[in-house]
RNA sequence: GGACCCAUAGCUCAGUUGGCUAGAGCGUACGAUUCACAUUCGUAAGGUCGCAGGUUCAAGCCCUGCUGGGUCCACCA
């Protein structure tokens, strides 16, 4: 392949891609699956391959039906970072795709497609709705899983799992019927949020709380056996009295203490309700008098509980009222209410009403109000399983990424209530319980499990049964991810279980994490991953949610397309930490696009290199010294090694070099404490900062430094090896340029997806700290020349140096970095304007004029170095920093006052010269 | 009411176990540029680290309180 000018990422990925899948580099080494070649009934990989670590890690499965957005696109940079690191540090990396049959989000959008169609979901039975919605799934698969490839995502495709895949179901059904023999599973008539809208039942966690203005009435209840007597009660609910079983006062309360036990009149019925004392009613709140009813409010119900009250439900699933008086019957609640409060006022019952500000709660999807509603369903109890799992991460067998993940997700458990786990949707796996259809077989059970759900009706024992025509919480199902995708079964070995870490969205604490660890402690007796990432959100470069209404999203497969897979993935990471919400940043994405762009460029003009060397070993021309030297008459360009005949041995060997000089052991010794830091950030999660590093390294060192003095030095073999070591350390995280280049390069072999983590160089430590005079000199030359008056100074005025021979030994080099006319040894008296350098007798020759021009500049630069000083010196002079500080530190501090009262008495000398 | 998080340059954020003259990217200003890259190179300006105390030889970092912002959980008849 041949190095065009510019890297066009849309030109190679598709192709990069598609060639690493061909060659299945993406499968792990070691099988997931058992294997028993030997026959002796144990599990060959847990005897002979162990050698090689298994790296496990499994996506958390985008919905079947949608496209990706931007927080996938966040999800997989992590994660596909993750398994590349791991996969070039030898591992068998692992990291599963999936599916999501997203249950409830799927039907909506089919619902709606129905409705398009002029159809209901009540002319078709079960079976055939979820047929349709298999075939509606179907079509859109495809989306999903093209997105994932162009993220570049390294996944075994073979290896993807649907939620509603076969083994998923089996792995469901049989943990529910461990469950149900435990006593783990309950059917309960109880009070549940209830979407009048999608007819659907949800757990409490998906319930949205929104805090909106209300009304507050205050109702007459008078008392049964003396109408003269009345208790107010406050409701925000009129509509609901009918429901009313009871009025509650606080036992507390001195104002009605003896009303206790006697009846009061139901308004605009003839029942009569006793009155109770119970601590829910709070004095303080309106009349401190409460209704209660116990089959449409959540705490009313609890108060039932306690007081044996009957529950009456009024309110229908279609939100129509019943059992209620032949006037109110079949009215929409919202009639009911209207009704009610006019027919009160009528009486003289109704006394008054105050606005107030309340959280109701709403549908999550179409924000209808939810009605607590009374219905039978399947109840977890989730005590004994929470329990289990805190005692795990309690001890610590769970890492969080933040940390204080751990604390707030105790806190959960701590306060979790039983969970519901029926849906009144038939898009999902069907829960696998029948009722006993037949009156008169009074011994059977009421309820049986059984696996037969493709069936309405099942015969057992000569008595008929009647499926459960819910579905499973999808939640319920996707608590077993690890385990489901991993493939763990009670009789296997598995060395992918638990998986290495679990990365997902820090909004899935409560709803996925929590239970797949309940699950994974109660399934198998370990957790299901041994660390946690909980990425935030990605909001809009504004630092808002996105939202559709908002108009804010950001569509990260157009960002692909215009930057590159590689832009978007380095873009996306960059300033972005642990369970932190942050705002997206094209601009991070365009920084990310330049690296891959730059990155080109050095492999391109290293590609030169090795292909000039190429030709002039073909050619017999033995190297010579660079033919910059040319312009410069009188000066022998003695540099370290140059000439070194060892060397031509080194560069034989592709990937073998020797350091010849400061600067090649200093980009040794910087690649080196790259790959340290690269090495700690990604064990740490750090993304941000591993990213950040690569790109200094690669950029403001090996490129700006050391690719500027290898264009005089041309070590060949050290080139090869840098930029091979550079580019498999960025290949995490930008998997497509690193691949491309790789295959372009001459020397190169394989995929860099499947190379070797590198090892760290080889080089001369004295030589490496040396280089850094090199820079600070350079540096020097650079500020002074733009910070004298004039324009162009570079050219204009020599460099001349006085008995140093680190500056008459690199001069090429300087001359190269600071771009001077020449560099000349200092001959007579000083002249010209001397650097502030201690150690080194440096002068630009420049004339007396502009010097003199330039004496504020020195004057302001002496006092700030002063003040540095009277800083360090203040710290000596105190006895207790003296001597309780480490030596070390104090030392470097006597250093630093050297150094300084050095700088300044030049500085000084420098002054008085002008 | 309970829990958690955040506050550092104009913007977005780093700052690892307390030890530099508090850093980066973007943006801004000035300058350079036939020789890999204008998706380039060099230089610079810009900070009372939210406020007030405390611990320490030493605090952006630890402790206490306060202010401002955010998130979650529970409750709201």
């Amino acid at each position: 392949m041949k190095f065009a000018s510019s890297y066009e990422p849309g030109e190679y990925e598709s192709d990069i891609y598609a060639a690493w899948e061909y060659a299945g580099i993406f499968n792990p080494t070691t099988p997931t699956k058992p294997i028993d070649d030997d026959g002796d009934g144990v599990d060959d990989r847990e005897e002979g391959n162990k050698k090689r670590n298994t790296y496990s890690i499994v996506m958390p499965p985008p919905n079947a039906n949608g496209n990706l957005h931007i927080g996938h696109g966040l999800t997989v940079a992590l994660e596909d970072s993750l398994t590349r690191y791991y996969r070039l540090r030898g591992d068998s990396a692992w990291y599963v795709p999936g599916a999501d049959h997203a249950g409830f989000e799927t039907w909506v959008v089919y619902e709606k497609f129905l409705e398009k169609q002029g159809h209901t979901r009540f002319e078709y039975d079960r079976n055939e709705l979820y047929a349709k919605v298999w075939d509606f799934v179907a079509e859109q698969r495809g989306n999903m899983e093209l997105q994932l490839r162009a993220l570049g995502a390294s996944c075994a495709w073979d290896d993807l799992t649907f939620t509603l895949d076969e083994n998923v179901i089996d792995r469901v059904y049989t943990t529910f019927e461990k469950m149900w023999n435990d006593g783990l599973i309950y059917r309960g008539e109880k009070l549940v949020n209830y979407c009048p809208k999608h007819r659907t039942a949800f757990a409490d966690i998906e319930v949205t709380h929104k805090d909106e203005p209300g009304t507050l009435w205050d109702i007459e209840y008078k008392l049964a056996d003396d109408p003269e007597k009345a208790l107010i009660v406050s409701t925000t609910r009129p509509e609901t009295l009918f429901g009313d079983t009871a009025v509650a006062i606080n036992p507390e309360d001195k104002r009605y203490k003896d009303l206790v036990g006697k009846k009061v009149k139901l308004p605009l019925t003839d029942r009569t309700i006793p009155i109770i004392a119970d601590e829910h009613a709070d004095p303080e709140y309106g009349t401190g008098v409460v209704k209660i009813t116990p089959a449409h409010d959540f705490d009313d119900f609890e108060v039932g509980e306690r007081h044996d009250l009957e529950r009456i439900q009024v309110i229908s699933e279609s939100g129509k009222m019943i059992n209620v008086p032949e006037k109110y019957y079949d009215l929409t609640t919202k009639e009911c209410r209207k009704q009610v409060l006019k027919d009160l006022k009528e009486q003289g019952l109704l006394k008054d009403e105050h606005k107030i500000t309340h959280s109701v709660a709403h549908c999550y999807k179409c924000d209808t109000v939810l009605e607590p509603m009374l219905k039978e369903q399947w109840f977890v109890d989730v005590e004994k399983l929470a329990k289990e799992a805190m005692k795990h991460i309690e001890a610590d067998e769970i890492k969080f990424f933040p940390e204080n993940k751990k604390k707030v997700l105790l806190n959960y458990y701590n306060n979790l209530r039983d969970w519901n786990i029926s849906r009144q949707i038939p898009w999902g796996i069907a829960i696998p319980m029948f009722k006993k259809a037949d009156e008169d077989a009074t011994d059977e059970p009421d309820w049986i499990f059984d696996r037969r759900t493709n069936l309405k009706e099942i015969e057992k024992g000569g008595v008929r049964y009647v499926r459960d025509e819910d579905t499973f919480d999808t939640w319920f199902s996707s608590s077993h991810w690890p385990i489901i995708c991993t493939n763990w079964t009670e009789e296997n070995y598995n060395p992918y279980y638990p998986l290495n870490v679990m990365e997902t969205g820090a909004d899935l604490l409560f709803s996925w994490v929590s239970r797949m660890i309940m699950m994974g402690v109660y399934i198998t007796g370990e957790v299901p991953f041994r660390e946690v990432y909980m990425h935030g959100m990605v909001l809009d470069s504004k630092g808002q949610k996105m939202s559709k209404s908002k108009g804010n999203v950001i569509n990260p497969m157009e960002l692909v397309t215009k930057y590159g897979s590689d832009a978007f993935r380095l873009g996306i990471m960059r300033g972005r930490s642990a369970g932190m919400n942050q705002a997206f940043s094209e601009n991070s994405v365009i920084a990310g696009r330049n690296l891959c762009n730059k990155l080109w460029n050095i492999s391109r003009l290293i590609q030169t290199f090795v292909d000039d060397e190429d030709s002039e070993l073909k050619n017999g021309i033995s190297r010579g010294l660079p033919e910059v030297t040319t312009e410069d008459e009188g000066v022998s360009p003695v540099t370290t090694g140059a000439n070194d005949p060892s060397r031509e041995d080194a560069i034989l060997g592709s990937f073998s070099y020797s350091t010849d000089n400061m600067g090649e052991d200093w980009i040794c010794r910087e690649i080196n404490e790259c790959l340290d830091q690269v090495e700690y950030d990604i064990k740490n999660y750090r993304f941000s900062e591993a990213v950040d590093t690569l790109y200094q390294t690669i950029w403001d060192k090996y490129a700006d430094w050391f690719l500027e003095s290898q264009k005089i030095f041309k070590n060949v073999g050290l080139l090869k090896t840098t930029l091979s070591t550079l580019l498999i350390a960025l290949h995490p995280f930008a998997p497509f340029v690193t691949e491309t280049i790789w295959q372009s390069l001459s020397w190169t072999e394989g995929f860099i997806a499947t190379a070797k983590w590198p090892a760290r160089l080889e080089y001369d430590p004295i030589s490496a700290e040396e280089f850094e005079n090199i820079r600070i000199i350079v540096s020097e030359v650079r500020g002074t020349l733009t910070a004298l008056p004039g324009t162009n100074n570079a050219k204009k005025y020599k460099l001349l140096y006085d008995n140093d021979s680190l500056v008459e030994d690199n001069q090429f080099l300087i001359k190269t970095l600071t771009r001077v006319p020449a560099i000349d040894p200092l001959e007579g008296s000083p002249r010209g304007l001397r650097l502030a350098l201690a150690n080194h007798e440096l002068y630009l020759d420049v004339p007396e004029k502009v010097v003199k021009e330039y004496k504020d500049t020195l004057t302001e630069r002496i006092l700030s170095v002063g003040r540095e000083l009277d800083a360090l010196n203040l710290r000596m002079e105190n006895p207790n920093y003296v001597n309780r500080a480490p030596a070390h530190l104090v030392k470097e501090t006597q250093d630093q006052i050297k150094e300084k009262e050095a700088l300044i008495s030049r500085l000084k000398t420098e002054l008085e010269l002008i």
